[in-house]
RNA sequence: GGAGAGAUGGCUGAGUGGUCGAAAGCGCUCCCCUGCUAAGGGAGUAAGGGUUAAAAGCCCUUCGAGGGUUCGAAUCCCUCUCUCUCCGCCA
């Protein structure tokens, strides 16, 4: 959410800033659903105000032994008046809420103009794309060919958009997520979470997939549903919700390795071959919690996080800063990894790392305690993949292939792996 | 799944219709005292919101959430959520 405070007294500003992602926010009907709420509010207050006089009137004269008979006639005709108020005021808070959340984050300054992908700036590269010297496979071919890549079984127990790994694939994917987690844990000072993968709706809003996204999520049925988490971005910001953490406990870092869950309805037709776009696929999750001053830094500092996986993979990379019109609705400014995918001649998204400034913090109320003001002020938050395991396996394969289809282990995930250097069938 | 108890400020915890945004303690901040770290004394210390250019001030809201009774609710009634204890079941 954008600061409330700042949409009404620079209204126009906010809208010129979220016109750049091609948001169109209507400044006028806003600003008179604001001038009501704020004559209706001042009335209300003003109402109970007398309300609360009267009452405390009465029971003094009450304590004194008075006739208060005449006191209670008086204030009788004040209540109604002020339950009539109260229904129409809550009623414009609740469209004005309604507003706040359905607007995007306010964009940095440095986010690239542009309206998709294409738009996106590139900051650097790493790595040069090896010359295989043979036509590359891509990772559903090879993955078949070893007989480790299964999507027939999967669509047979799920339909579509799932997969089922077996053997040393399986056991590859799971040395990935393990080689992050150590990495981040050990060297990048993330504290590791186990958290909960069924959410309530009240922590999705808090980091803003909901009420906007709910198409994208699986949820139960009953009427008090769980949702499953697209993301360990979910439990893991939550975690700051609500509370108000010291200066000293500054940053928070967490990592997590969750599945993910998406039901990306609308998607269909992109990405429909191979394991690049899943309903469930497996995901390690940076988030941190910082203070305001601090976020800018920390996104360059997580995004380097991330890329130091890939590095020691030696997959080759690229990092794009997204364009307003690519960037997420949460999102103050989005670094993407994009890494090289040999069977796709193409670099793929395989890690996004975002800083929501107060945007998330406000809706999950996660503050700190200002020591140089003393009062509790907004955390800002950040995440990233660190990185998606599902894909870093794709990378792995597609990168480490040779000409016979066999997939080299590569160095730094062999210590995973019980003794297999190779997969091959 | 069954039975019971509970949810109050940064924390512990009192409070069963008005003078309660809330005792006391802890923690924290400031001051005083004390010629050593210790100890003692005093004052202050919830959050959210409105009004304002901003602050001060004033006002409103909040004692798990939502609804109700009442002139007035932390306190009474209803519904829900969560926590704890015991039993059952289970990984």
């Amino acid at each position: 959410m954008i600061d409330p405070k700042l949409l009404r007294q620079a209204t126009a500003d906010v809208a010129a800033n979220l016109a750049r992602r091609g948001f169109d926010f209507d400044v006028d009907a806003y600003a008179a659903l604001e001038e009501r709420r704020k004559s209706l509010q001042v009335e209300t207050e003003r109402l109970r105000n007398e309300r609360n006089a009267s009452a405390k009137r009465i029971g003094k004269a009450k304590a004194e032994g008075d006739d208060v008979a005449p006191l209670l006639a008086a204030v009788k005709e004040l209540g109604d008046r002020l339950e009539s108020n109260e229904a129409v005021l809550s009623k414009i808070q609740a469209e004005l809420k309604d507003i706040e959340l359905g607007l995007p984050n306010l964009l940095h300054e440095n986010v690239p103009d542009g309206q998709d992908e294409a738009d996106n700036r590139e900051e650097r590269r790493w790595g040069k794309p090896k010359e295989t010297g043979f036509a590359a496979k891509d990772h559903v071919e090879l993955g078949t060919g070893l007989g480790m890549l299964d999507f027939d079984a999967a669509s047979r127990i799920s339909g579509s958009r799932f997969v089922v790994l077996a053997g040393p694939l399986a056991r590859l994917q799971r040395a990935l997520i393990q080689f992050m987690l150590d990495v981040h844990t050990a060297e990048h000072g993330y504290e590791e979470a186990y958290v909960p993968y069924l959410v309530r709706s009240q922590a999705l809003v808090g980091t803003s997939n909901l009420p906007k996204f709910e198409a994208d999520l699986f949820k139960t049925t009953d009427e008090n549903p769980y949702y499953l988490i697209p993301t360990a971005e979910v439990p893991l910001t939550n975690l700051a919700r609500e509370t108000i953490l010291e200066a000293d406990e500054l940053p928070r870092r967490w990592v997590a390795h969750t599945p993910c869950f998406r039901s990306e309805a609308g998607s269909h037709g992109q990405d429909t071959r191979g394991m690049i776009r899943q309903h469930q696929f497996e995901k390690v999750e940076l988030v941190q919690v910082v203070r305001p001053t601090e976020s800018a830094d920390a996104l360059d500092e997580l995004t380097g996080h991330a890329e130091e996986i890939l590095r020691r993979l030696d997959l080759p990379y690229r990092v794009v800063a997204l364009c307003a019109g690519d960037l997420g609705f949460g999102s103050h400014m989005t670094y993407d990894i994009e890494v090289w995918l040999p069977g796709q001649g193409r670099y793929r998204e395989i890690s996004s790392c975002s800083n929501f400034t107060d945007f998330q913090a406000r809706r999950m109320q996660a503050r700190w305690r200002n020591p140089d003001t003393g009062k509790p002020e907004l955390v800002h938050t950040l995440n990233g993949s660190g990185v998606a395991a599902g894909r870093a396996l794709i990378a792995v394969m597609e990168n480490y292939q040779a000409e016979d289809g066999s997939v080299r282990v590569p160095e730094v995930l062999k210590p995973y792996m019980g003794g297999v250097e190779v997969l091959s069938a």
